[in-house]
DNA sequence: AAAGTGACGGTCT
DNA sequence: AAGACCGCCACTT
């Protein structure tokens, strides 16, 4: 477990229920900013069942990054916490919901 | 070893 | 406002 994933994991724990973030601001405050990238990878390894809030964290423009089906399954988490989503991934005022 | 590949992002047109 | 471009970095081929 590097360093960074632990921090990401600690991030993205306490990041409260209806609130968002993006991967370069989650990278930046894990102490590496530049490496977005590295975040998506790293979400992507995480286990189907983790209790981590994965499906908090979209793209600098407010929208889904993932496709298929793991963006409907995304979406729906979102809407469960009545965020409103439209079917290019994009997140209603996603400004108000940043953390 | 070199080239390709992402759950990305900032800039410049 | 939207798309092209390019930088970024850990992995995989």
């Amino acid at each position: 477990m590097t360093e960074f994933e632990q921090s990401l994991y600690n991030i993205l724990a306490s990041l409260p229920k209806g609130k968002l973030i993006s991967y370069g601001q989650l990278a930046k405050q894990c102490g590496y900013p530049n490496h977005a990238r590295h975040v998506g990878k790293t979400l992507a390894k995480l286990p189907k069942d983790t209790r981590l809030p994965w499906f908090r964290v979209v793209n600098s423009q407010g929208k889904i990054s993932l496709v298929g089906d793991a963006f409907l399954r995304q979406k729906a988490y979102l809407e469960a916490e009545g965020l409103s989503v439209n079917e290019f991934g994009k997140i209603s005022h996603y400004r108000d919901y940043l953390a």
